[in-house]
RNA sequence: GCGCCCGUAGCGUAGCUGGAUAACGCGCGGCCCUCCGAAGGCUGAGAUCGGGGGUUCGAAUCCCUCCGGGCGCACCA
C-alpha cells in the first residue's frame, strides 16, 4: 500500500500529517520493540523556524526506551529516511531537535489545502451536523429596567459561541429567562404607577425602594395615552397587577429590541412566571423530593445543596409557603437537562456564588456532568483615561443601547469577546470608536476591504480562474506558505472555542490571519504580470476573505468591503 | 471568616488537555509609499510569568502555601 496517492485526491496536510504519524509508529516498533506504540500528536512550534508542526513523541518515549530524547528523535528520523524515503515528497523539511521532530509541509501540502477551502467556498471549517443538542443561555435580566453593559458582556459571549456550536454541527437552542416572578415586579409596577402619577401631579411621590432613572416616564406616557387617568382613583389592589405587567411587557419588549440591534436571537424567551403557573416548578420539585435530595426545616424545604459541595443547603420553599427563585430555576434547568445534551448557562459577575447550587442540581436532577456554568466577569467602562461612573442609585445608568450608540455593534461585540470571559474587562469607549491603527476591530476589518479592493481591480477570467483552484502551484513564499497554513486552522480553532467555551480566541484568530494577510500583501504583489503566481495569489485572497467573513461573522462584526 | 475569579514587559492581554529562546497589541526608538488601499509592513529596547515550596526528563500551565486585587456569601431575583 502506498499511503501518499491511495486515490486520486491531492494529499491534504492532515493526510500527511496521518502518514508520518503512522510511519513513527513502524519505526519505534522496529527501533524500541519493548516500548509501548508512542502517542503522536502535532503541535505548532513556537518558532517560525521550527518548521510547520513538531511532534514530542520522543520525548515521551525517552523513558521506556532508556534513552535520551534527543538521541530517539534523531533514531526515528534515521529510521524514517532509512525505510519510508518517499516522506520527503510530503515534507521539506523532518528534523531532529532536542527531542522534537520537526517538519515543514511542502508547498504542495499548503496549495492543496488552499484549493480545497477555495471548492468549500463559504462552508470551508464547518462541520457536518452531529444531532447533538445544546441549550445556551445567557444575558437573561430582570424585566425592571433597559439592558446594562453586563449583558452586552454575556450575549456577546454567548451568541458568538452559540454560532461557532453550530457552525461545529451542534443543534443550539438559545434561551432568556424573564425574571418575572417574586416581588420585584410589584416594586416595578409601584414605580411605573408613580410616574403615572406623576405625569398630572409631579409632587407625587416615589417609591422609597423603586426603580430609579426617567426610563419609566415614557412607558407611563404611553399607559396613559391608552388608558387615560382612569387609575387616578383606583385601590392599589387594583391598579398593581395591570401596572406590574404592564411595565414588565413594555421592558422586555425594549430588551428584544436592544439584543435584535445586538444581532443577537433567541429562540425562547422564557418567563420565569410561565413556569410557575404551568405547573413545572411543582413538578420539578417534586424530582428533587423523590430523589431524597429535599429535606424539611422550620416549614421551609431545602435542598440538599452541601451534598453536592456547596457552602450551604439552599431553600426552595420558604417557611410561608412561596418559592424562592431556586426552585423556578429547578424546573427549568430541568427541562432543558431533559431536552439537551449538553446545557450552557452564561452569567454575570454577581452570580459566581450560584454555581455550586446549580451544578448540584444538574446532579441530583440525574445529570451530573451536563451542565457548564461560564461567568462572564465584570466591565469596568473607561473613555480614555476617565473612568465612567454606572452607578445604579444614582440612576446613571449606563445601558447597552448607550454603548452601541457611541461605539456601534461592531466595536461593542468585539470589545466584549475580546477577552477570557472570566478575565475583568476595561472597555474604552474612547478606543472602541476610534478609527484607528489601534483598534483591532479596524485592523481585521481593514484586511477584509483590502482583499475586496484587490478583487475588484482583477479582471473576471482571472478570478474565475483563481476560483477554480488548480492553478495554486506558485505558492512557495514563506509568507504565502504562512498565511495558507494559518486559514487551514480555522476549523481547529472553531472546535477549541467550542470545546473550551472559549469565543475570545477567535478575536485573537480573527487578528492573525489579519495580520499574516497584511504581510503576505507587503510582501507579495498580487496582480503580477506572471499569470500563474497571479493566478494563484488571487486564489489565496478569497480564501482568506472567506475566512476573515467566517470569523467576523462569527463574532458578530460586518465584513466591509470598503471603509 | 468561607467560596469563586484574577495576578505574565510601562499599560492592556494571549498562552489550548505540561514541552524548545514566554507571544500579541498599545506606548517608546529607528526604517519603508514613482508599485494592487500606509486604517499597512519591517526593525530595536523592554519579563526573576506575584513570592515560596512540591510533582515531572520538562511547569506561566498541575498540587500545596503565603501575599496582593476583584466579586459573591438572603427563606432577594
Amino acid at each position: 500500500m502506498n499511503p501518499i496517492t491511495t486515490d486520486d485526491r491531492p494529499v491534504l496536510p492532515e493526510d500527511a500529517l496521518a502518514t508520518f504519524a503512522s510511519a513513527v509508529g513502524q519505526a519505534v516498533a522496529a527501533l524500541f520493540p519493548q516500548a509501548p506504540p508512542p502517542v503522536v500528536e502535532f503541535e505548532a512550534p513556537r518558532r517560525a523556524e521550527f518548521g510547520d508542526f513538531a511532534t514530542n513523541a520522543a520525548l515521551r518515549l525517552a523513558k521506556t526506551a532508556r534513552r535520551a530524547p534527543q538521541e530517539v528523535a534523531a533514531a526515528v528520523v534515521a529510521q524514517l529516511d532509512a525505510t519510508r524515503p518517499e516522506l520527503r515528497e510530503l515534507f521539506s523539511e523532518i528534523v531532529p531537535t532536542a527531542g522534537f521532530i520537526n517538519l515543514r509541509l511542502a508547498p504542495a501540502m499548503w496549495q492543496a489545502s488552499v484549493a480545497q477551502m477555495l471548492r468549500a467556498g463559504d462552508r470551508f471549517g464547518e462541520s457536518a451536523r452531529n444531532g447533538k443538542r445544546v441549550s445556551l443561555e445567557f444575558g437573561s435580566a430582570n424585566p425592571t429596567g433597559p439592558l446594562v453593559v453586563v449583558q452586552g458582556r454575556t450575549c456577546s459571549v454567548g451568541e458568538t459561541l452559540a454560532d461557532a456550536m453550530r457552525f461545529s454541527g451542534y443543534d443550539v437552542f438559545v434561551e432568556w429567562i424573564i425574571n418575572d416572578a417574586g416581588g420585584q415586579l410589584e416594586t416595578l409596577g409601584r414605580s411605573l404607577y408613580a410616574r403615572y402619577r406623576q405625569l398630572a401631579e409631579p409632587a407625587f411621590p416615589f417609591p422609597e425602594d423603586g426603580y430609579p432613572g426617567d426610563y419609566l416616564t415614557p412607558i407611563a406616557q404611553r399607559l396613559r395615552a391608552a388608558d387615560g387617568d382612569r387609575w387616578f382613583d383606583a385601590e392599589e389592589s387594583a391598579w398593581l397587577p395591570y401596572f406590574s405587567d404592564y411595565g414588565r411587557d413594555a421592558l422586555v419588549a425594549e430588551q428584544r429590541r436592544t439584543v435584535e440591534r445586538f444581532g443577537v436571537r433567541f429562540d425562547l424567551w422564557q418567563s420565569e412566571k410561565e413556569l410557575h403557573d404551568s405547573g413545572k416548578v411543582k413538578a420539578g420539585l417534586q424530582q428533587l423530593i423523590d430523589g431524597g435530595f429535599t429535606y424539611e426545616r422550620d416549614g421551609a424545604l431545602f435542598f440538599k445543596a452541601t451534598a453536592f459541595g456547596d457552602d450551604k443547603d439552599r431553600v426552595l420553599i420558604r417557611g410561608d409557603g412561596r418559592p424562592t427563585y431556586l426552585a423556578a430555576d429547578v424546573a427549568y434547568h430541568y427541562e432543558k437537562l431533559q431536552r439537551a445534551d449538553r446545557v450552557i448557562d452564561i452569567l454575570g459577575p454577581d452570580h459566581h456564588g450560584y454555581i455550586g447550587r446549580l451544578q448540584g442540581l444538574a446532579d441530583a436532577l440525574g445529570y451530573p456532568g451536563r451542565l457548564d456554568v461560564l461567568i462572564a466577569q465584570q466591565i469596568a467602562l473607561m473613555r480614555g483615561s476617565e473612568q465612567v461612573s454606572m452607578s445604579k442609585r444614582a440612576g446613571r445608568i449606563v445601558t447597552l443601547d448607550d454603548i452601541i450608540d457611541e461605539v456601534g455593534v461592531d466595536a461593542a461585540r468585539f470589545f466584549f469577546v475580546m477577552l477570557a470571559p472570566e478575565s475583568p474587562l476595561t472597555f474604552d469607549l474612547a478606543l472602541a470608536k476610534e478609527q484607528s491603527n489601534d483598534n483591532p476591530v479596524y485592523y481585521v476589518q481593514y484586511g477584509h476591504a483590502r482583499i475586496a479592493s484587490v478583487l475588484k481591480n482583477a479582471s473576471g477570467e482571472d478570478l474565475d480562474l483563481a476560483r477554480a483552484a488548480d492553478t495554486l502551484g506558485a505558492l512557495c513564499f514563506p509568507s504565502e506558505l504562512a498565511l495558507a497554513r494559518r486559514l487551514a486552522e480555522l476549523p481547529h480553532v472553531v472546535q477549541n472555542v467550542v470545546d473550551q467555551l472559549a469565543p475570545h480566541r477567535l478575536a485573537r484568530y480573527a487578528r492573525d490571519v489579519a495580520s499574516d494577510f497584511h504581510q503576505f500583501y507587503a510582501e507579495c504583489k498580487i496582480l503580477t504580470d506572471d499569470r500563474e503566481q497571479r493566478i494563484a495569489r488571487l486564489g489565496l485572497c478569497i480564501a482568506t476573505q472567506t475566512v476573515l467573513a467566517r470569523v467576523l461573522a462569527l463574532l458578530g462584526v460586518s465584513a466591509p468591503t470598503s471603509m
